[in-house]
DNA sequence: ATTTACACCTGCTTGC
DNA sequence: TGCAAGCAGGTGTAAA
C-alpha cells in the first residue's frame, strides 16, 4: 500500500520518534520477514543506537551507530506503528523492534511481503541505493527524466512504476500523474511528445508533492495509517484511482478500469488517448 | 538486452 | 446463502 508520500510520512515520524534510542531485542514469528534470520539480525543489532531513518524510493533505511544499517521495506500490506509492550497486538503483527525507551516498532504485514534485512555495511547499503532511479525531490530533473522515457519502448503507466526509472512512484500516483498529464497509460513511453514529456515530469512531482503534504493516502481497505495510526488525506484530492465509472473532474465522462502489466488502472477515456 | 508473466500471501468484495 | 473468481498501495525472478 505505501508509496513514496505514505512511506516518507512514517519516515519523517520515526526519524522523529526512534533516532537515537538503542535495539534491545527483535522478534518475529514469520521468518523470512527478517534477513537473513531473526538470530543473526539481532546478534548483530542489538545494542546500537539508531542514528537517523532515512529512505530511498519505498525503502526505509535505519543508521545505526555501527557499521551495520537495517532496511525496511512495507511492500503491499505493511504497516508500521509504534506502541507500548501491553497495547493489544494487531492479528498481522509479525515483527517487533523493541527500543531502549520501552517501547515497541510494530510491523504488521498482511501478507507478509514486507522485510527487514540487515546491511552489513555503508558499502552494501550504497549498492543497494544504486539499484534505484533518480529520487524526486533530490536527483530528478527534466533531463534524465525525458532520457529515460526515450529510450523506453514500455507503455508509459509500466515504466513509471519501475524503480529504475523513478524512485517511489506506485499505482496510486501513476494513475493520478497521467490524468493529470492527460496521457494514456499504455502510449509507447517512446511516443511521447516533448511537451507531454514535460507535463509528465511536472504531474509525477505535483502528485507526489500533494501526497507529501497530505500525509499520504488512505483508500479502499483503508490500511494505511502513519506511525501514530492516523490516517492521509490524499483520497480527498485522488481524481481517478478506485474512481470506476463516477464522472471525470475534468469532463464528466466516466472514469474506466483496465489492467496495464497486471496493475489496475484507471482512466478518463476520452481525454487519456493513445 | 528488454519486456512480460507469474509468484509470493491473505482477506475482502463481487457475481453467479 | 454458498462458493469461486477477482481484486488489493510491490517487486524479485523466470521465461519469452
Amino acid at each position: 500500500m505505501p508509496e513514496l508520500p505514505e512511506v516518507e510520512t512514517i519516515r519523517k515520524q520515526l526519524n522523529k520518534e526512534v533516532a537515537g534510542l538503542l535495539i534491545t531485542d527483535i522478534w518475529t514469528d514469520v521468518p523470512k520477514m527478517v534477513k537473513p534470520s531473526q538470530k543473526e539480525i539481532l546478534k548483530r543489532t542489538k545494542g546500537q543506537k539508531v542514528t537517523a531513518v532515512e529512505r530511498r524510493g519505498k525503502l526505509l533505511i535505519f543508521r545505526l551507530s555501527g557499521k551495520e544499517n537495517l532496511v525496511l521495506h512495507l511492500r503491499l500490506s505493511g504497516q508500521l506503528f509504534l506502541h507500548k509492550p501491553n497495547d493489544s497486538r494487531d492479528p498481522f503483527l509479525h515483527v517487533i523492534i523493541k527500543l531502549s525507551n520501552g517501547r515497541e516498532l510494530r510491523f504488521n504485514d498482511q501478507r507478509k511481503f514486507g522485510y527487514v534485512g540487515l546491511v552489513e555495511s555503508d558499502e552494501e547499503l550504497s549498492k543497494i541505493v544504486a539499484g534505484y532511479g533518480p529520487e524526486p525531490f533530490k536527483d530528478l530533473n527534466p533531463d534524465n527524466f525525458a532520457t529515460a522515457v526515450r529510450k523506453s519502448g514500455r507503455k508509459i503507466k509500466v515504466l513509471l512504476l519501475d524503480q529504475k526509472t523513478i524512485s517511489g512512484v506506485g499505482n496510486i500516483y501513476a494513475n493520478e500523474a497521467l490524468w493529470l498529464a492527460k496521457i494514456h497509460p499504455e502510449a509507447k513511453s517512446s511516443s511521447l511528445s516533448d511537451s507531454q514529456v514535460k507535463d509528465l515530469y511536472q504531474a509525477v512531482l505535483k502528485v507526489l508533492e500533494d501526497g507529501i503534504r497530505l500525509g499520504g493516502a488512505t483508500i479502499a481497505d483503508e490500511k494505511y495509517r502513519n506511525l501514530y495510526g492516523d490516517r492521509g488525506h490524499y483520497e480527498d484530492v485522488v481524481r481517478v484511482y478506485q474512481r470506476k465509472g463516477q464522472p471525470c473532474p475534468r469532463c464528466g465522462t466516466k472514469i474506466e478500469y483496465l489492467q496495464v502489466g497486471q496493475r489496475g488502472t484507471f482512466i478518463c477515456p476520452k481525454e487519456q488517448v493513445i
